[in-house]
DNA sequence: AATTATTTTTAGTTTAGACTAAAAATATTT
DNA sequence: AAATATTTTTAGTCTAAACTAAAAATAATT
């Protein structure tokens, strides 16, 4: 049986690494999990105990593929709540993180899949993350930030990187949501920021915004 | 903040007493919890701090007017869960009462609210039982258990005592469902069991089984 | 390379929740 | 009413998961 805190530090493991497969360290845990280094090494050793983590002291850690899966279902579980609060029960993407927290550790493989089902087997989140299958794997959307993009090219927004309470609020207020297309006007070089043209208006971004936008860049 | 097994022991003591008005006995916790004795008192004595439980050594718990609407909130929510895994997430009645345990600690006003409101503000959940609104409250369907009801009357199943796995097992086997209309044929004092009619057939039923099954009785 | 700084681990506490075994209080019998 | 049985509580132990402070290992800097 895997507890609570342990799906948090797998998870935790999962999204610091290349889906826990690059070890990561034991500082980036704790800070992540707004928990203490001391701490995490006594789980770190448990996960490896279980199989669930390659651990080698002072060396970090990186998930086993047993490990990897268990994450990726707790994550898989956590973005189909995400959706279902969103879909079916009128929660804004601003409000959903704290539920699908605990959520995402109910434990049923027949709510899961029926849940899954019910919401048409989606393939992101509210936020534009994708959501694992019953394999752990998933499919990713090509995207850049709107940092990286030029002048001159639109798309699609996909997903958002930052998704805080304060960013989706800010995106709320600004009418900006995922599928929105969206078309790179001008890049002002001294402080990156951006105009960028909505079907509704247009706008400038902050660099700090443009970072955390993602496009699926339409050809034309 | 109230903790897992807190609500889990407010929710023993409610089942136990009239909605915990009347001071249980730590054994009987102790029984329905599948736990000891001493852990009940342990847990009893944080309640009392808390003040949602009525505690005085060697008397018995019942529950302060917080603590019966605390309970009343988990019981809601566990509920009103049962009814979204059957009549969305196609679980049988059977199935869900292990999910439901651990739904009904999520800890959300919004979730709750959405989903009485999602599930069209349900009064009963799939075995009969009455969901309590927010405030605690619920009506009780008048009913009987056939065991006490007279040969010739007829009524409407609306509930079942026993809802363990077994039990809905035999009712799903002979298809036994609420919401049927029972007619009594006959009653054998012997081994006092009963000779009933449904839509579908007529069929015995043993004095166990007549004593968890309950009808609303419809006058004629 | 040696010193300093940082990170990670260890060792020892703390708290919540459960347990066992013994003691105390209450109930039941004779 | 005394003796016995049962229930409840207390006292002390255990485990999981967190913590602090000190020690050990690794990394960075002079």
């Amino acid at each position: 049986m895997v507890t609570l805190s342990e799906e948090n530090h797998l998870k935790a493991i999962y999204h610091l690494g290349k889906q826990g497969r690059l070890s990561v360290s034991t500082n980036a845990i704790a800070e992540q999990m707004d928990t203490k280094a001391s701490s995490v090494t006594d789980m770190i050793k448990k996960l490896a105990e279980k199989n669930l983590a390659n651990y080698k002291k002072y060396q970090g850690v990186s998930l086993t593929e047993t490990g990897r899966l268990a994450a990726a279902s707790v994550i898989r579980k956590h973005r189909l709540w995400e959706v279902f609060l969103v879909e079916k029960l009128n929660f804004s993407w601003d409000e959903v993180h704290d539920v699908a927290e605990q959520l995402e550790h109910i434990k049923s493989e027949k709510l899961v899949n029926e849940l899954d089902a019910y919401l048409d087997h989606p393939t992101h989140d509210p936020h534009g993350d994708p959501i694992p299958d019953k394999d752990g794997n998933y499919t990713t959307i090509k995207s850049k930030s709107i940092l990286e993009t030029r002048e001159g090219k639109h798309g699609v927004l996909t997903s958002v990187k930052d998704s805080s309470d304060v960013f989706l609020k800010y995106l709320n207020k600004n009418h900006l949501a995922l599928g929105d297309q969206i078309k790179i006007l001008d890049f002002e070089p001294f402080d990156q920021s951006f105009i960028i043209e909505t079907k509704a208006k247009k706008m400038t971004i902050s660099k700090h915004v443009a970072e955390n936008l993602y496009l699926s860049i339409t050809n034309d």
